[in-house]
Formats: structure tokens, sequence, C-alpha cells
DNA sequence: ATTACCCTAACGAACGTTTGTTTATTATAT
DNA sequence: ATATAATAAACAAACGTTCGTTAGGGTAAT
């Protein structure tokens, strides 16, 4: 009976921002919009965060921990390469769905961060996309995968996945689930010697 | 001699905004960023272009008229599905690559066109997309290609190309064939029954 | 039970700067 | 001499942010 309708003030003003800057854009959301959308002035979001960009590195930096904390998981498991493919795969698509328009935000907005957050951001891209490479070429060794370019068949792997969130609707016909067995099956399979 | 430095200086605050717009986004981009770039007043861009928005207007109608006439070349011809889309793919990869930072504003910054604009562009990429969906299925009634959820493949097989600009390096070792080679290779693949 | 104090969250007003664009004027090239 | 292209100066509007203040509620001392 204390504290009931105030969840958290400052978190309310981050999940707002998140869907006005999916829909609008970092750069052309002004923090009037984002007063406006909540109710209150633009001065009294100054009483909970500091800045706009801080916003932007909150929303940016946790969906970062997200999906590597999801693939980490799967990492020690011990399993067959095209195995761990899907499962990092299904991993990471459920991030993805989980807050769709935190996801777009983080995958295009990043650059508007100021360069120090910048250069952790993409040092930390760059690793998790490492780790796929590494599945890959496990993937190659094991004779499971075809010889490929592997760093490029990630990227190709990710980008037809990331930019789901964009046009994936949750009132469609495909689940999570769905989208993962889908898109691995195309990877997969076509990856695969013989089948 | 009578015109040579000015091949036409429309044209050129155009390449340059496209690189600007590429770097920092369409509206994290002022018109005095142009100009410095270009070395000229912010005002002086005024004697050649009507707006902000114009600018960007002919970037991304320009890439959406290239896209458009690069398939229905394809389109005419006569050959099975797996063919068809190799070469479909190949033809959007080559417009993808002649210019790369066009490309990128067009995937990424189109949603900043005003509405009347805005609702012919998602028109147009509609109606694109449909012509590879139309492929699949004509490929899936030919015994092909599985079944499969046509719109959301084609989603997935474009996404996978259309952010190639973002990280594709010219200088790198895979030329633009090379790229339609294996993407295509891992999507016809993976999408042909047996094998 | 009242007084005094502090804290949080919100406010209106204003800060200095930057935005896209216009105007009137000057320089340049044909 | 005429048309074109560049300019400096200025415009209103909007930008992110800071300011001083206020209202309300809790806490502690009287």
């Amino acid at each position: 009976m204390i504290t009931k309708t105030k969840v958290n003030r400052k978190q309310q003003i981050i999940e707002k921002a998140t869907h006005l800057f999916q829909k609008q854009g970092y750069a052309a959301t002004s923090m009037r919009d984002l007063a406006g959308y909540i109710g209150i002035e633009a001065a009294s979001l100054y009483s909970h965060i500091k800045s706009k960009e801080e916003i932007l590195q909150t929303i940016c930096f946790q969906m970062a921990n997200d999906f590597f904390e999801s693939l980490e998981k799967i990492e020690l498991e011990e399993m067959s390469a095209d195995e761990k493919l899907k499962k990092a795969v299904v991993s990471h698509i459920k991030v993805l769905t989980k807050d769709r328009a935190a996801s777009a935000v983080f995958f295009s907005e990043w650059r508007h961060l100021s360069e120090a957050y910048l250069k952790d951001f993409l040092t930390m891209r760059n690793n998790y996309e490492n780790k796929f490479v590494q599945i890959l070429i496990d993937g190659h060794k094991e004779g499971i995968f075809k010889k490929m370019d592997a760093k490029f068949t990630v990227l190709a792997l990710l980008s037809s996945i990331n930019w789901m969130p964009s046009w994936y609707k949750p009132e469609g016909k495909l689940s999570p689930e769905d989208i993962a067995e889908n898109v691995t099956d195309v990877f997969i399979n076509g990856l695969k010697i013989r089948s």
C-alpha cells in the first residue's frame, strides 16, 4: 500500500524513450517529445536521469548484456556444432523478441553513443560475433559444415535475424520458436555437407 | 574548358550529403555540417536545392528506381526459379555495391521522409519484396523449393544482404560476385529439396 | 502535538546554442 | 550586361540543459 503506481519513474522514462527512439530515431526525438509522451515537463526528466545520452546508454548496454549472458550459457554445454548453432540462434532470437523496441534501438541507434561508450560497444559486438564464428569453424573441423568465410556467414546470419524487430509482428502467425526453426533450417541445411 | 570543375554542384551536394547521412544519420547532420564538408556556406546550398528533405528524397528514390529497373529486366527472362532467384540476388547486390553509401542511407534513413513520400516509398518497397516472394512461390510450384513462409524467407534473405553496405569493405577479399555466390549458395542449397 | 527540517518530484522560466531557411547583397563568369 | 552562384546577416523555432522554487510527505526534536 506504500508504493504502488510508482513502480519507478526512471524505468518508465527509459521504456517510453525506447518506444520513441524506435519510432523516430534518437536524434529526431527531443526531450520535450519524451516528456510530453510521459505527461510531465522536460525539465522534470532531469530529476531522474543525467542526460539524454544516459538513456541511450542504458538501453544499449542492457541489451548487450542480455545477449552475452544468454550466449555464454550455451557456450559451456557440450554438443555438436550444428546443434550449438541452432541453440545459439534460438537464444539470440529469444533475447531479441523479449523487447522488440529495445532491440530495434540497440541495432540502429548505437552509433549516437559518445566515443568512449561507442568503443566499448563495438568491442562487445565483435566479441559476440566471434563466438558465432568459432561455432562455424568448429563445425568445419568436425566435418559438419562446408568450407566458407565464417565471419561473412555469421554477419549474413545475424543480419537476417537482427532486423526482424522492424517487421516482426507478435500477433502474426510465427512464434519466436517458429522463427528460430525457420531461420536455422534455411541456414544449417544450406551449410551442411550433403544433407 | 567551359565547365570542368563544376561537374554539377547539385550532384556534388547530394553525394557529399550521402556520405554524411551515412556516417551520422539524417537527423544528426546539419546543413552547416554539409556546407562545411563541401567548403561553402550553409546559405549557399539553397542556390541549388529546395530543402534538406529534398536531398533525402533524391537519394532514396534514385536507389528505389535502380533496384526496380534491375529486377524488371530479370523478371522477363525465362528460366528456372532457382536460377531466377540467383540472378535476382546478384542484380540486387550489384545495385547495392555500386554506391554503398547511398544504399546505407536508403535502408536506414527513409523513415525521415515526410508522410506523402514515405507512403510511396513503402508501397514501392513492398512491391519489390513481392517480386521475390513470387519467385519463391513459383519455385515451390515447380517442385524446386521446399514448402515455406515465402514472405518471411524473402525478408530474411533481403535483410542478410541489405546490411552488407554497413560492414562490406571493397578493399576486402570478396567481390560483389563472390558475395552473391556465397549468399545464394547458402540460401538456395538450404531451400532446395534433397540437393 | 506541534514545530522544524529534509527529501523527492515536479514546475515555469530561462540559459546559450543550434536548427533549417530567407533575404538582400556582392562577386564571378559568360 | 546579364545570369548564376556565393556570401554575410538575420530569422523564428527548437534544442538539451540548468535554474530557483514549490508542494507534499516523512522524520526528528521539542
